[in-house]
DNA sequence: TATTGTTATACTCTATAACTATA
DNA sequence: TATAGTTATAGAGTATAACAATA
């Protein structure tokens, strides 16, 4: 056996893929707030789509304490604003500023690049292949997840 | 747009998925000191394939000190041992027990059982698939890492 | 002098619990 | 009474630094 017996280990490999990732995005993000999660309530920001705090946190796969900290530190750099939300002012409405929006900008050809480094060893259909693999496997509903729902 | 935007990111699809996985491990795993760490550990412990912690914890993705309590932790559960390097007697080989060997024998099955719930929305050569670019990527060899070699 | 592993310590990150305001 | 969000605090997890043994 010339390989490490770890290395067929499904964990093993999605760990080691997963931190590389991690360590290329917070490369590419080191200047925007929260690093790669900040990236991802951005994008939900500038979406439009964080109906609630929780409902995102929920998605990202984060405690709604941590998001809390996550926005004050994106809107402390105004990239982001929350408003009550009207229909049930309990919640918040989370919004980009223009800023945000162009930050997220900024911000996205960067990271794809970052991935692209990171699926280097890739051929390009099967990068397209394995991002479709992980989509379906992260977007199953099952369970209680509202998380998948839209706004 | 009826799905929302962060997942359409490669980034959240892979946090997704891995948090999905280690849920379902530790799940499976809740008896074996460490989790699934400790289950990679005792793998490379059964294959012998440990030739230094160091190596060990770098290839796990781990800091040395974390590579530590853990081998205590399965040493004290009398899964592994450590002895010193006749070669180098700073380091220590790592050998799983009789009990060792038994324990992965029988998590093995449990967690390939978990693994494949995981991955339970794609059909078996889709599976198959994407452990296979995973690897791929998991295992490239660049930069400084001796990580991938065999003892 | 450099390196492996250990230990102690400090730090970061996360989750728990208590609170405010809405519902 | 229950829920969204906030805040304070405690806890888990991680990394840093100092050390002993060996190279």
């Amino acid at each position: 056996m010339t390989t490490p017996a770890v290395e067929s280990d499904l964990g093993w490999a999605l760990g080691a893929v997963f931190r590389r990732y991690v360590r290329s995005a917070e490369r590419v993000l080191a200047g925007l707030p929260g690093g790669p999660r900040g990236y991802q309530v951005l994008t939900s920001a500038v979406e439009g789509e964080a109906c609630s705090q929780q409902t995102l946190a929920h998605r990202l796969g984060l405690d709604k304490t941590v998001m809390t900290y996550l926005i004050d530190d994106l809107e402390r750099a105004g990239l982001v604003e929350r408003r009550p939300d009207p229909a049930d002012r309990r919640a918040r409405l989370l919004s980009a500023t223009a800023a945000g929006r162009d930050s997220l900008t900024a911000t996205a050809a960067a990271l794809r690049r970052a991935e692209d480094e990171v699926l280097a060893p890739l051929a390009a259909p099967e990068r397209d292949l394995l991002r479709d693999l992980l989509r379906k496997l992260a977007t199953r509903e099952d369970a209680n997840e509202a998380c998948n729902a839209p706004c």
